[in-house]
DNA sequence: ATCGCAGCCTGTACGC
DNA sequence: TGCGTACAGGCTGCGA
């Protein structure tokens, strides 16, 4: 659920609640797979006492990095929530993980579907090495793009969410930026016209960077919803053209927006503007 | 390299 | 209201 703007939103809103230099206290995992890597056991003993000295993101990963010199990564897949609550509050059923900080509070990982995975490791690369470049960060530019699409016979949509080719985007945002760049989901990557990458390259980014400055997309009411720290909901719904949006006129040209699957995958389009 | 499928889980929406 | 079914934004491991 959590794609690149939600998860730099919710690393941007545990910067101002404060989370680095907080003390991590003592680890509490209570359904059992969350955690990943180490056992229990020796996360305990390599959390108790170590510091937060920074938070921020690669991909859709979450990564606290440690005084030990040790990182710990947290993966929201499609449910997973952060909180940070006083400890004495009760936490929720859906609570699965709990880190106890200094000054009574807690770090509170919250999923309901219970795929979300933590990793304490000493070093990211051990999980984020095979990620693909950052598609917002200046350094990755139009040449590099040009370069990886270059030989790719696969299908557009489900190279695009290859995190190995470029690391954040999930279905909404594929969805949105195909759409915005007019590019079936179907089409095979090397048959992308040199004018079709170029547009592509900067609608993907116009539609992560408009993502993060919305906060991110909050779809619905439901608890299994994407929502940022402490239940903040994002504003980028309404800035989805396609993506949920069957039967509802194409902005650019009115005829209504179709539902198919594309690698196994619920896919919007504009038949019209988006053809094969 | 690429594709399709099962599996991991629970909650919600919808048709009858 | 209840019941069955389909569906959900992610990712991994497997076989082809």
């Amino acid at each position: 659920m959590p794609e690149l703007p939600e998860v730099e939103s919710v690393v941007r809103d545990l910067h101002r609640a404060g989370l680095v230099g907080r003390e991590i206290q003592e680890l509490t995992v209570r359904w059992p797979r969350t955690l990943d890597r180490p056992s229990v056991e020796e996360a305990r003993v390599r959390l108790r006492g170590a510091r937060i000295a920074d938070v921020r993101r690669r991909g859709k990963f979450i990564i606290l990095d440690l005084s030990t010199g040790e990182s710990l990564l947290v993966h929201l897949r499609m449910t997973g929530q952060i909180d940070l609550q006083l400890a004495s509050r009760e936490p929720d059923p859906h609570h699965h993980l709990l880190l106890a900080l200094d000054h009574g509070e807690e770090l509170r990982f919250r999923d309901t579907r219970k795929f979300g995975r933590f990793y304490l490791v000493a070093h990211p690369d051990e999980i984020v090495g095979d990620l693909g470049p950052e598609p917002i960060d200046p350094a990755f530019t139009l040449e590099q793009f040009r370069t990886m699409m270059r030989g790719r016979r696969g299908t557009i949509k489900p190279l695009l969410l290859n995190q190995s080719f470029v690391a954040g985007l999930g279905n909404i945002y594929v969805d949105e930026a195909l759409f915005r760049a007019h590019i079936h989901p179907e089409r095979r990557a090397d048959t992308l016209t040199e004018q079709e990458l170029v547009v592509l390259f900067g609608a993907m980014r116009d539609v992560l960077v408009e993502g993060i400055e919305n906060r991110g997309t909050t779809l619905g009411e439901a608890s299994t919803n994407y929502l940022s720290v402490a239940g903040r909901r994002g504003n980028n719904k309404q800035n989805l053209r396609v993506f949920r949006r069957t039967g509802h006129p194409c902005p650019d040209c009115g005829t209504p927006i179709e539902r198919i699957i594309v690698g196994q995958r619920s896919s919007h389009v504009c038949p019209l503007c988006q053809p094969k």
